[in-house]
RNA sequence: GCCCUCGUAGUCUAAUGGAUAAAACGCGAGCCUUCGAAGCUCGAUUUGGGGGUUCGAAUCCCUCCGAGGGCACCA
């Protein structure tokens, strides 16, 4: 609908024109402000020097009118059902009853379908999301690296892309050169295979906080990681036994989630390519030595330079990341790698992807979608080390119980099967939705109550509305014949205006790398879906034919929040 | 000191330069004898200060104030 729209703009007025489909109805279906924008290319038209300059601009409302008349003349007839001009000169289309009904058979054919396309066929995208660190517990900051990731990759496929969902896990540096210190000090070995995790996190907050005080500590870290790294077999075998048991509790955590990925390559896999990688730099003088470390400058980016070896030869962060460049484009090619981590590695990114363009290895597009960061309750931020983050475990497990509790109060007639998969969709969905629905630019502060809120702007709310709807569908039967004629309330335009817009905030939303649009549409489907509910009889409705297309109209509606909802990797359970 | 984000209602967040700045939580008043009250209806409370660009600014530019993050051997 909205694509017939485009082509007839394009052809009565050109390329270009920009649709937006107002807050309020008042204001149409779709609106354009095609008239302002030209009224001020006409002003600024150049003249020839000499003839005076033109006066004023053209008259928005006035040009407006004349674009209404071309429109008018590039539509099918009842396309719109009229078109309006408001001041200062916008033209809003509202669209004709019979059109948006054609939308809706379409959608109640397509069902979940409705709103997929092949704009990504033979394109790949590598998304890199999650990156957890081996030894740390994963907290509520990891959280929003993957689920927005997952729920990117979920959109580019749904668009048609192929997408490579990677897990770059943190399991190389300097920190395990400081888990083995601490170890080889205070380690036992009985206390960690009990509870690998957070011993080992004990472990390293003990070494940071002796470290602080004491710097001999800092070179016995840098010590263990430079024998790690030339190849000491017993750090080795520690560091490898580290990083099993660590693995092992994410994927409990991925299995909770219900996130999964094709690959799971940390750092260390990288290690071995690295010599030769910085010789490689160092042999076509892209790098340089400083200080006895070897660098590249960046101060044509306006960047700090980019340091690829330390000064005791062991590697770094950045090399990694370039090693790992590298390998992802010779292996896979890709059109596109988005690199979804936290906005406090902005700079590392920035240097990435300039260090990328002078080794030349920038041969697809690069993108640092970084989100804000998740901070205590006092605005600070929670920091590993000092032992203060709220462990992601811990959330999920509080949110599924919660749930737990709430679905037998309510829904005490289910099984305990049932129940159980309801309170996982509901509790893991809850704590998603929040993350998601926010701009992922803005740093958001961690609140046990509003995580933990099942009511309003919510996951449940969206699961609730669909549920409801649901249970109406299974009392009934849908005919073949559709009778979507019999449909004309306000709601019940407004319904399938709003579920005919899917498909532009799928694809929107990928352009934009955000997810929260998503969520704020599904919000406002749901909104108009409960009012419906509580304002028009269903079931009830005694002029069969309505009853039917009612039927149609709130079937294609569930439909579409299982789909929306799925794109943010949230279940719509038919019971909850 | 330099760089990057950001400042919107009591709280927490929305808003491709667009129309009357929008929700949620909390607060107040209603609605279960129509299909599930995790719901619906109604109400009060908002763009840090000052300039500028624009037909139009929360959004862009300048400046001041405030917060968070980053800045060579961490990741």
């Amino acid at each position: 609908m909205r694509k017939k729209l485009e082509s007839i703009l394009r052809r009565a007025i050109g390329k270009g024109v920009e649709i937006s489909t107002p807050e309020s109805e008042k204001f149409g279906h779709y609106s354009t402000n095609a008239a302002l924008k030209l009224a001020k290319v006409k002003k600024a038209a150049p003249h020839k020097l000499g003839e005076p300059r033109p006066v004023g601009r053209e008259n928005p409302l006035k040009l407006a009118g004349e674009l209404v008349s071309k429109i008018e003349k590039c539509a099918p007839k009842d396309f719109f059902e009229r078109i309006e001009i408001a001041a200062p000169g916008f033209i809003n289309f509202h669209i004709s009853k019979n059109v948006l009904r054609q939308e809706l058979f379409l959608i109640s054919r397509q069902k979940e379908k409705y709103g997929r396309s092949d704009a990504g066929r033979g394109k790949k995208i590598i998304i890199e999301y999650s990156s957890p660190n081996v030894a740390k517990p994963m907290h509520v900051g990891h959280l929003r690296s993957t689920i927005i990731g997952d729920s990117l990759a979920n959109i580019y496929e749904f668009l048609g892309y192929k997408v490579v969902r990677w897990n770059y896990v943190g399991d190389w540096g300097t920190q395990f050169g400081k888990l083995i210190a601490a170890y080889k000090r205070w380690g036992n070995k009985a206390e960690i295979e009990k509870s690998p995790i957070k011993e080992l996190l004990s472990l390293y907050v003990r070494f940071h906080k002796e470290e602080s005080e004491n710097p001999v500590f800092a070179n016995e870290g840098r010590g263990e990681f430079m024998k790690l790294e030339s190849g000491d077999a017993g750090n080795k075998k520690l560091w490898y036994w580290f990083r099993v048991e660590s693995i092992k509790e994410f994927k409990k955590i991925y299995g909770l989630l219900g996130v999964k990925f094709d690959i799971t390559l940390g750092e260390s896999f990288f290690e071995p390519v690295l010599k030769s990688l910085i010789e490689r730099i160092y042999a076509r003088k892209i790098a340089q030595e400083s200080e006895g470390a070897l660098i590249i400058p960046l101060e044509k980016y306006g960047l700090p330079p980019a340091l690829i070896q330390k000064s005791d030869e062991s590697s770094l962060y950045l090399t990694r990341d370039i090693a790992s460049l590298e390998y992802r484009l010779k292996k896979y090619k890709p059109f596109e790698i988005i690199y979804v981590v936290s906005n406090e590695q902005t700079l590392h990114f920035e240097q990435l992807f300039a260090a990328a363009e002078i080794v030349r290895l920038k041969k697809a597009k690069l993108a640092h979608v970084k989100f804000g960061l998740v901070l205590g309750e006092k605005g600070k931020k929670l920091s590993t080390r000092s032992g203060d983050t709220v462990q992601l475990e811990e959330l999920l497990r509080k949110s599924v119980d919660l749930a737990r509790k709430i679905v037998r109060e309510k829904n005490p007639k289910l099984s305990a099967k049932e129940k159980e998969a309801i309170a996982e969709a509901v509790g893991i969905g809850a704590v998603k939705y929040n993350d998601l629905k926010e701009n992922r630019l803005s740093d958001i502060s961690f609140d046990w109550n509003k995580m933990l809120d099942f009511s309003g702007d919510s996951a449940p709310y969206l699961q609730y509305t669909r549920a409801r709807l649901k249970s109406i569908l299974r009392k009934a039967r849908i005919t073949k014949k559709a009778y979507l004629e019999f449909l004309g309330d306000d709601i019940e335009m407004s319904i399938i205006r709003k579920l005919a817009e899917f498909p532009e905030v799928v694809r929107r939303s990928a352009e934009i790398l955000m997810t929260n649009n998503i969520a704020k549409y599904l919000y406002e489907l749901a909104n108009l879906a409960n009012k419906y509910y509580e304002s028009t009889p269903i079931l009830k409705d005694e002029n069969a034919p309505r009853r039917n297309a009612r039927l149609v109209l709130i079937d294609s509606a569930a439909s579409i929040m299982k789909s929306g909802l799925g794109l943010l990797g949230i279940k719509a359970p038919e019971k909850i």
